[in-house]
RNA sequence: GGAAGUUUAGCUCAGCUGGGAGAGCAUCUGCCUUACAAGCAGAGGGUCAUAGGUUCGAGCCCUAUAACUUCCACCA
């Protein structure tokens, strides 16, 4: 081994070495049990980013863990086309030789397409591999691969069939960035100051007029109406009659309607029903026409007159102006509200109205939202339920249709010459109704998010019957952060239930976002982000992958920065020194087992802790409690193997007893490799390579049986604790007296208790308290000597003239200040009658025990 | 407007069905002790946001308040 940790000497090399053995795979073992799990799939747009570290580590630690446990365990991966999002990229890129994707024609921009899925796929998938990850990459999908569009085609037609989906006209989001519709949750809503105008539509007939407040005068083009509420004195008796709209000159008329607020604004609302949501509902009611003003570009049509042409933000200005001129504009005020925004490209989009494809979703979400109130489906932490419920239960149809070239085609063709429409899986070539060729598709792809809520069977090889399906389906958990929930979860839930009649899983574990150390989200506006590649160069994959979980609790965002990772390297850099301690002292040992040898109480001590270890590993994991799990095994390492059991070996390791040297070295190495199996789903790399120089050491740690506890090595009364804290105490007066560490004292024990205890364990005091030269006592010296007193020994350090009566007075003084306080504690407890009766038993003992220690400890401290 | 979360040491955060406040970093002191100076040993540092309540007992449960964060809906 190295003399120091140096991750990248080691970990690319081990990665290729589990590749090539083919550890990583998985398949149908009628013989076992299998766990399986699929990776969310990251996006073909770009690079892995700390989100996907995070939440590819939580996974490979619980597959790790798994595998081990003796699961047959399969982990897929895989990449997703993210058909706006790369669509938006090709484009970029396509402008930048100053061509449109219209020039290049459909067929060239779709073969573009799968250029950068290649590249950019490729790229992430690599940058996930030096992550350490340990899925099955023989089985990575890809959403746009030949069997996954098969199944969305088979998911569509069935879905088409059994009609629930359908084409309808409806105000959707539009993204004149993107061309495109997106669905609700793809549109985001962002606070913008803007202007509130108020605008006098005259009366047709008589003077004055009614005044509308309006954010978007740009859409008084498309009014049909005005709007009060039916209750509101002011405009009752103006119901009816009509109101010229300025610029257009067209008579509109005044409807009544709930959906106005009285208070707000004039209490009178301008209808725009082919650009607002709520004005289309209002609109349908009232049987007002529908005139579009904005087109596809987001500029003005003709129906706005000499404004057309003007982009739709642009035109407020002279709008303005013209009303002005008009004398209509009674004011404008600074208003601050929200507008939806595309969520990839953050244009603000366009309430359109425009014929889609939809999915029905109100029977569909019903057994999804069972599936979690029954508790079939679960949440880890619970609090995300809410989300999901919450979502499902105010669902709206699903609006399935963009305006793209990248992605699934929708599989609707139509005959051109008798106009029959249908579904279906392979591409129709002839009319099945009257026989013509003349055969158009849909033009629309499908939202990338409904191939995704297929990934957990399709990448199964689903619709196809196969054996991975039926032996991996449905698979264990899904790990996932909290912002795809309602994007992914949920859709994924209600397609599993629907197409494979299962829960495509049954339990959710849930990530939170990793933010900078501040709590920001990290983006490139800020400039803030960690790129994990960065942090695997320069402090290793384990190091980034420990500190992205170490302390931390499941579904919480995560504060980072690369001292985090440095950190864990530290520690990293511990244990292997540690590792190569053991190592270079237990070459070539025969290996016994630990029952073998006559434990004495260090060594009862140690492994104690040890079986204490494995079983909160086991039961903390089990319940994905990752952060706490490691943060113990971390402590035990560093507290009570380095510190302690570490340093007491070396008294065996170089004595001359070969019976003790024999049973010290395999106590080490137990621990040790009983230790690094626990860590291997945390640190795979370093603990492999540690592993394999150790002796006894198994092909592989990754398919080591992970350690269960060993109740026979589990011992009560751990005696080695009490000599823990002699030298403890011992090493604090030495502070207090500013002895350096390296000036040895002589060290005098007066026994309390059992002298065997303090026989057995003199060498160890002396070693690790600074002895030069250590002895028991049968009486108090009587050379001057600095006392400490502890609850099983006085101990005495001569120290001549150094002794200072005042310090040592107040030592001892302290430390009966300390008793009393704890006595009466107990006293007053054990008093109340409420403790004594309600407490649990075993409690109440203990206090008792405690009390009774206690007061024999002061009357023996104050007899001296 | 509805909902959820957070508030614990100077900083970043743990604390698992209620039973004496923890870690890492930072700070101070002393040490290159043959695994580790990326280290060792010792020390200081907290009314667990505030106010009530339940309980023998509350960081943890309940109620209200404040600040911050997030999700959903959305007012023209």
């Amino acid at each position: 081994m190295e003399k120091s940790y140096e991750p990248q000497k080691f970990e690319s090399k081990i990665y290729q070495t589990w590749l090539e053995k083919k550890y990583f795979s998985a398949k149908p073992n009628k013989n076992k049990k299998k766990f399986s799990i699929c990776m969310p799939p990251p996006n073909v747009t770009g690079k892995a980013h700390v989100g996907h570290a995070l939440n590819n580590t939580i996974q490979d630690i619980v597959v790790r863990f798994k595998r081990m446990k003796g699961f047959e365990t399969l982990w897929t991966p895989g990449t997703d086309h993210a058909a706006i999002a790369t669509e938006a990229k090709v484009v970029n890129a396509l402008e930048a030789e100053g061509l449109t994707k219209e020039q290049v024609g459909r067929e060239a921009f779709i073969k573009r397409g799968w250029q950068w899925y290649k590249l950019y796929g490729d790229t992430i998938c690599d940058q996930l591999k030096t992550l350490g990850i340990s899925c099955d990459w023989d089985r990575k999908a890809f959403t746009m691969d030949e069997n996954l569009n098969r199944a969305v085609r088979h998911a569509f037609v069935e879905y088409y069939k059994k009609g629930y989906i359908y084409k309808g006209k409806r105000v959707i989001n539009y993204c004149p960035h993107c061309k495109s519709s997106i669905s609700d949750i793809e549109n985001e809503y962002k606070e913008q100051t803007t202007k509130l105008w108020h605008i006098r539509y005259p009366f047709e007939q008589g003077e004055g007029g009614i005044v509308v407040a309006t954010t978007r005068p740009e859409t008084m083009f498309g009014d049909t109406a005005v709007a009060v509420n039916p209750r509101d004195k002011r405009y009752k008796d103006l119901i009816g009659k009509n109101v010229i709209l300025p610029i257009v000159n067209k008579p509109i008329p005044i409807v009544a309607d709930e959906y106005c607020e009285m208070e707000f604004g004039t209490g009178a609302v301008k209808i725009t029903p082919a650009h607002d949501p709520n004005d289309y509902d209002l609109g349908l009611r009232h049987n007002l026409p529908m005139v579009t003003v904005i087109d596809d570009d987001g500029k003005l049509n003709e129906n706005a007159g000499k404004f057309a042409g003007l982009d739709r933000i642009e035109a407020r200005g002279p709008i303005e102006e013209e009303l002005k001129k008009l004398g209509v504009l009674v004011k404008t005020e600074t208003y601050k509200n929200k507008v939806g925004c595309c969520c990839r490209c953050g244009t603000m989009t366009e309430p359109k109205v425009s014929e889609q494809w939809w999915v029905k979703m109100s029977e569909l979400a019903k057994p999804a939202i069972e599936a979690v109130r029954t508790g079939e489906l679960k949440f880890v932490p619970k609090r995300y339920e809410k989300q999901y419920l919450n979502w499902l239960c105010n669902i709206q149809d699903w609006c399935i249709s963009r305006q793209l070239w990248l992605g699934h085609r929708i599989p609707v063709f139509t005959c051109e010459d008798c106009g029959f429409v249908d579904a279906c899986e392979e591409d129709m070539k002839v009319c099945p109704k009257c026989g013509s060729k003349k055969i158009s598709q849909d033009p629309d792809v499908l939202d990338t998010w409904f191939s995704s809520a297929l990934w957990p069977f399709s990448t199964l090889g689903w619709p196809e019957k196969n054996e991975y399906y039926d032996y991996f389906y449905p698979t264990d958990v899904l790990i996932t952060a909290y912002d795809i929930i309602t994007f992914w979860v949920v859709r994924m839930v209600f397609s599993g239930l629907f197409f494979t009649k299962k829960l495509p899983f049954k339990e959710v574990v849930i990530n939170g976002i990793v933010r900078d150390i501040q709590g920001r989200k990290m983006s490139k506006n800020l400039g803030n982000g960690i790129d994990p590649i960065d942090v695997i160069n320069e402090f290793g994959a384990d190091s980034l992958r420990l500190s992205l979980v170490n302390g931390t609790s499941m579904g919480m965002d995560i504060g980072y920065s690369k001292d985090k990772a440095k950190e864990s390297k530290i520690f990293i850099n511990k244990l292997y020194n540690a590792s190569k301690f053991v190592i270079s002292n237990t070459e070539n040992i025969k290996i016994r087992p630990i029952s073998d040898f006559k434990l004495d109480e260090k060594d009862k001590w140690i492994l104690s802790k040890l079986q204490a270890l494995v079983k909160s590993t086991n039961k903390n994991m089990e319940k994905y409690a990752l952060g706490v799990a490691s943060a113990n095994l971390i402590e035990f390492t560093v507290s009570s193997f380095c510190d302690w059991y570490i340093e007491v070996s070396k008294l065996d390791l170089y004595g001359d007893n070969a019976e003790n040297k024999e049973k010290i070295q395999n106590i080490l190495l137990y621990v040790l490799t009983t230790l690094l199996k626990l860590f291997h789903p945390y640190i795979p790399f370093v603990t492999e390579e540690i592993y394999q120089n150790l002796a006894g050491h198994e092909e592989t740690i990754m398919l080591s049986k992970f350690p269960q506890e060993d109740a026979k090595l589990a011992f009560k009364d751990l005696k080695f604790e009490g000599i823990i804290s002699v030298i403890k105490a011992i090493r604090a007066t030495r502070s207090e007296y500013n002895i350096p560490d390296n000036k040895k004292v002589s060290i005098n024990i007066l026994p309390l208790a059992e002298e065997k205890l303090f026989k057995e364990n003199l060498n160890i005091i002396c070693k690790l308290a600074g002895g030069s030269q250590i002895q028991i006592l049968k009486t108090e010296p009587t050379e001057k000597s600095a006392k400490i007193v502890t609850s099983i020994c006085n101990v005495f350090l001569p120290m001549g003239d150094l002794v200072d009566e005042e310090q040592e007075h107040e030592r001892i003084a302290k430390k009966i200040e300390e008793l009393k306080f704890e006595i009466e504690r107990s006293e007053k407890m054990l008093a109340n009658s409420g403790f004594v009766a309600k407490a649990p038993k075993a409690l109440v003992e203990a206090e008792k025990e405690k009390l009774k220690k206690n007061r024999e400890f002061l009357e023996k401290l104050q007899n001296q």
